[in-house]
DNA sequence: TGAACATATGAACAATTGTTCATATGTTCA
DNA sequence: TGAACATATGAACAATTGTTCATATGTTCA
């Protein structure tokens, strides 16, 4: 007897044909999800939402994360490192900033999913 | 002598204060950083980019994803208990669709950041 | 110059995560 | 019913990641 869902498994093997024709590169794919690792951890994150505040040095990003200054140190590596934020040294502070300018629409973008989760 | 970069300061300052009256709930914050971490992870992410191109099955999924059946269903529980993806049983076969209405912009968010790299 | 402050970094560790293998569960169909 | 197929899941493991502690580096200012 034929299956009673050959019509669904024809779709599938459409959607699957333009799946695999229409799919990303495989490094672009993994550029993708770095940028969202990088976004996927809590204190980097709430770095990224300070900053995006206002340009501060690293003792107030430690203060408003409630995180030591270490932690931060090396959050903030992480970050400099995949070009989202940048730092400037004004004497003995560094002044970090928001480097990316899309970084804004995608940490905003997660922000707005939040309240569609409720 | 005065810091020479007194004005400075007075700016962090009031960029720290801003954010720490503005910053989400440390919940909240978790929240978002667990969306993105779903979406940090290359085969999760070429999952969601292929459900995007239409519903199919678990089968077209580990095809498309270059990924064994395992690995494909370990993933997929991930993106059903996150509410990303939804499974339907047709038969023998399941049907995963994308699940949450935001999903697709948030992607595209990434995959547009991916430009601006460049 | 050297004390005080701000930040960065290396090493070590615990915790988390993704993958694989083996196998269980669910469904169809002869 | 039982063989064949599709999917899910548990356990084990290697790899990755975040945090902490100690300490190095960079800068100012008396």
């Amino acid at each position: 007897m034929e299956s009673i869902y050959l019509d669904k498994e024809q779709e599938h093997k459409m959607s699957a044909q333009r799946a695999k024709e229409e799919i990303l590169s495989r490094a672009d794919i993994e550029k993708v999800a770095n940028i969202f690792q990088i976004l996927a951890d809590s204190n980097r994150l709430k770095i990224v939402l300070a900053l995006l505040k206002g340009s501060m040095c690293v003792f107030h990003l430690a203060e408003v994360c409630e995180c030591t200054q270490s932690g931060v140190s090396h959050q903030l590596r992480i970050l400099r490192n995949s070009g989202i934020v940048k730092g400037k040294r004004f004497g003995k502070f560094m002044e970090y900033s928001i480097a990316d300018g899309h970084i804004r629409e995608i940490v905003e973008m997660g922000v707005a999913h939040l309240a569609c989760v409720r």
